[in-house]
Order: C-alpha cells, then structure tokens, then sequence
DNA sequence: GTGCAACCTGAAGTCGACTTCAGGTCAAGC
DNA sequence: GCTTGACCTGAAGTCGACTTCAGGTTGCAC
C-alpha cells in the first residue's frame, strides 16, 4: 500500500511504449479508443502508460494469435480485474477457453497436413481421390468470411474423374 | 483425347457452383477476376464453369487455410500446369512449402498452448514471470499488419514485479 | 528561452476479401 | 411468347485493424 504509487520513472510515453510492445504509437491510441489499455495524462494532455500496460498488451496480442477479434479480446480481458492480480477461477476461466481454441486450431492443421502428406505419400496426384478435395475447412484463422469448404457435398455424384487441378 | 469434350451436362452455372463450394456467386466472379477460376461463356454472356473448376477452389481454400492470401494462392495454382495433372515434381514443391507452413503454425500454437498452460499449471498468476508475456509471435495467421509481440525486449529490467494484467 | 523531436486530435485512407446495389439481360418452363 | 428467377456489369460499400495526414501543442536539453 505504501511502498509505491507510480512514481513518475514507471510512467512510459508513447513513443517507449510503442518501442517496447513492437506496436506502432497509431495502434496504441486505436487500442486505447477501444478500451483495450488505458492512459494517464501528463498536465499537458500527453499519454502515460504504467508498465502493467505492456501485460495487458500481451494479453490482446496472445488472443488475437489465438483467433479472437480486438472486441473479443476486449470482452476476455474485462472478465480479468483491472487493479488487482485475477484469481486462480478468474484465470482459469480465460485460459481453459482459449486452451480450445488453440487445440481446435491445431486439430485443423494437423488434419489439412495429413491430407497433403497422404496426397504425396500415395502419389495419386488428384484431388477427386484425395482427401484434401474435402478437407473440412469451417472458421479457422482465415479471417473474415471464412465460409466452408466443400464438406456438405462429398462429390455431388462420381466426378468424371479425369481432372487434377485442371480443368 | 476423344472421349468427352464438356459436354454441356458438365458444366455448372455459377449458382450451381456456388452451391457446391459454399461460396457466393459474387466471391466466384471475385475470384475470376483475380484469376483464380475460369469460366466459359454462353451466348448470352452467363459463365458455365467446368467441374473441376471446384477442385480449384478447393485449392485456393486450403491455400488460404495454410495462409496465404489469394493472390499467393494464384501463384501457387499458376505453378500447377492448367491443362494436365501435375506431376509428381510440381506437386511436390507445392505441398512440401504448405507443409512447412503448418508445421511453423502448429509449433506456434503448441507454443503458445504451452505458455498458458504453464500459467495455469504454475498458479504464478502473474505475466511478469510469466512465459505468455514474453511468448514469440511474429507473423502467424493474425492477418494484415501480424508484429511482433515483446520478443526482442525480454523484460526491459527487473517488472516492479506488481502488476498482473492490471493496471 | 528557444528549438525541435515527440506528442496531440479527428478525419480520412489502406488493405484484403468480399458483399451490395442499381439497372439491365438471359434461359427455360408453361 | 411470356414470365420469372438466375445472371450480367461496374461502382460503391463493409469490416477489422490499423496507418497517414494536416495542423497544432508539449517537454526537455542546451
């Protein structure tokens, strides 16, 4: 309680900040309009930033690896106090969904890696007989708009069997 | 060489192909003007796609799930011969830079799962001492603009040791 | 006390991957 | 032959995550 308010040397500009985090000072004042990290102001208005920031900006980085928009990020990381360590649940919480995510992620990779191993291994060269023709594809880290791959339609009836990524 | 020319019965509307891939007419004529797909075209000017113009697609979807951009994946396509069967060579070379890429992003994430388990498992609590604060990112499937999170910059000297996520 | 890099703001721009819109044409079943 | 749903085009809009810009202010070293 006593030992130290934040003592002007733990303050952080900007510019060190940015430095710091690898992020440009553009991206921290987004973050900030998004409520994902906080600043003081010096009397003249300029940005402070405790060096706790750096955690928080960690945290929102190591979501987004993970899949989660800013917004998302955002949410998960109000459910975590804001003045105090989280506690072993709150923690857990975060973590255990994020845990899944990654595990998710890591099922669909292996899976897309299986299909183009077995598509050299066996050497068929088509895609009409191989399984990455219907790899299941859902979400995943595409990005906006990921739809599905071609998974509710095995085949649409015997392809004529003749093309391989050709016409 | 005699057998089938595409018969009419062979080609789909872009609707129907819409249908079977999962994507919208409109990312089908996005993706011909990327050069992604081709269409023939009726009299009338409407694009009657061959069947395995959805081979291609498939393609350019797992392409994107081993992330790539579209544009990537057309350079991908443009190394497969248009008109045959690739050969073992050209396949090869294809599949072999995707298997890279999802073993790179199979590493990250088991990296990251790691880390986080690790803060569970330890019940630090605390992303000071933690490995999730200092946890590798660079690139990844994050998107457009993917930088670096506090890889080169360890801990900038000994934290306060205070703070978790907090302020 | 002054010079200049670093900082401030709001608005607008960018990029990838699409979608939506407006206004018009095609195809095929009755 | 007519209706109606599917299709056409080019331009513009959208979304997330930022960056860039223009024009003005601060802070600190000398």
């Amino acid at each position: 309680m006593s030992a130290h308010a934040p003592s002007r040397h733990d303050l952080l500009t900007i510019g060190q900040l940015a430095d710091r985090s690898g992020l440009a000072a553009s991206a921290l004042r987004y973050y900030e309009k998004l409520g994902l990290i906080h600043a003081t102001r010096t009397t003249g208005n300029q940005r402070r930033y405790t060096r706790g920031t750096l955690r928080r900006i960690a945290f929102v980085r190591a979501a987004q690896r993970v899949g989660l928009s800013l917004d998302e990020a955002r949410t998960a990381l109000d459910r975590l106090p804001e003045h105090r360590a989280p506690s072993g649940a709150e923690w857990d919480g975060v973590a255990q969904s994020w845990q899944s995510r990654i595990d998710e992620q890591i099922v669909e990779l292996e899976r897309l890696k299986a299909k183009l191993t077995g598509c050299i291994g066996c050497g068929c060269l088509s895609l009409t007989r191989c399984g990455l023709y219907n790899a299941a594809d859902r979400a995943g880290a595409a990005g906006p708009g990921a739809r599905y791959l071609l998974t509710r339609d095995p085949a649409t009836g015997p392809e004529p069997a003749g093309g391989d990524f050709t016409e």
